[in-house]
DNA sequence: TCAATATGACTTCTGAGTAAGTTACCTCCG
DNA sequence: CGGAGGTAACTTACTCAGAAGTCATATTGA
């Protein structure tokens, strides 16, 4: 049956906006929901009510969810791994520059903070390909660099099992994570009063007398 | 059409378990496929086909998926808040308490490693009502007992600023979450090689130089 | 007029939740 | 002791909603 040939508009059309520019808007807005919602809470269909559009020229130009996320990620990861980076090459060592990096992190994510989420997002779906790989090509490099600092640390104290760096690693970005959360949880903190907290903190902890047993072993 | 009147045997009908003993089953199932898949990637189908029985038969006892999850939750929150209370009633204070709740989290978490995820799960349904607060209930209580180890450590060094402490002991969460979900990933560690190796570590990382600007400030 | 930008209205699939019926145990009457 | 029937334990086979993904079509700048 052939449609009505009633006048029926339709919203359908360009609005002048080039390509380059909507996929922009598009995945600084599902940057924010995937980052908030995380990925399997995501629906495409709310990402594109959300970027004033409709769900099919996501389609058209991500392909996919994943294709849209993986867009997300791969404009946070070229910015974070990139700062990470930088601070490393610093010549700080052990806490200061644990705190170096703190400070960094606070800095780079006062705009943006959901683009750390994506990272550590556990609702990807797992497996050897797709997202996953995408997603432990940048987490990859932020642990190395994690590892290496941990493991300098470790070293200058005189020890040196691998276990122990890769745990101490593991608590480490555990710890990085806590506080972007915590900070999340508290808008009212700017990076500096952030970093300041830190430092604070640290010097708290680690100006604790040692338990007996520790010492004794 | 009438059904064929052909003898097709059922499988329907008692198996001669008795409820309770049936619910304790799904429950220890549903427990260790929410702890590892999170509320959201969790599907009731597969819970009843680990459990060797059918999904109605999940509904009938548990009315719906948040109420097995909160079933799971009630078995969960009891085993571990009661043990950690246990240990917040011992007289160790500092960074001493933070070791012995270590060393009792890691026993108790031996024979069952997922429980712990349940309380952290961040694939359950958001909300003022329903699980996310009887999830609130346990780790208002856990969160308690962590505010107050912090709060007495931070008073000890002089600092009492209540944010401090709040932040401090959402980094303190995370260090043991992370350390368990370390543990996940090597399975070899038994709970007294965890312990010694978070000994170790903290004899270490308290043992690093400060960084000037934190005994400065 | 053509290519880029855009959409309404599908289909398909998955997973929560349900209706209705099946089987086995148990009790109580004879 | 034997069978009627009540009830608890269980399943098959659905409904229904929501979300991923697709198709055909509409609009407009160059």
């Amino acid at each position: 049956m052939p449609r009505p040939t009633v006048a029926r508009r339709s919203n359908a059309g360009t609005k002048g906006v080039p390509r380059a520019e909507r996929e922009g808007q598009i995945v600084q807005v599902a940057t924010e929901v995937f980052g908030t919602l995380g990925f399997a809470a995501t629906s495409v269909a709310d990402v594109a009510d959300r970027a004033g559009i409709s769900k099919p020229l996501i389609y058209n130009y991500f392909g996919s969810k994943e294709g849209l996320f993986s867009a997300c990620l791969h404009r946070a990861g070229a910015i974070l791994a990139g700062e990470l980076e930088r601070v490393a090459r610093g010549d700080a060592v052990g806490l200061e520059r644990a705190l170096r990096t703190l400070e960094g992190l606070f800095t780079l994510l006062e705009p943006q903070p959901w683009i750390w989420r994506l990272f550590f997002d556990p609702t990807v779906p797992r497996g050897e390909e797709g997202i996953a790989a995408e997603i432990a090509l940048y987490t990859d490099r932020i642990t190395a660099l994690a590892d290496q600092g941990v493991g300098e640390m470790l070293r200058l104290a005189g020890a040196d099992d691998p276990l122990d760096v890769a745990a101490l690693t593991a608590v480490w970005l555990a710890v990085a994570d806590s506080l972007v959360t915590w900070w999340l949880d508290h808008p009212d903190e700017t990076p500096a009063s952030m970093t300041e907290r830190c430092v604070r903190l640290f010097g708290v902890v680690l100006g604790a007398p040692l338990p007996a047993h520790v010492t004794a072993d």
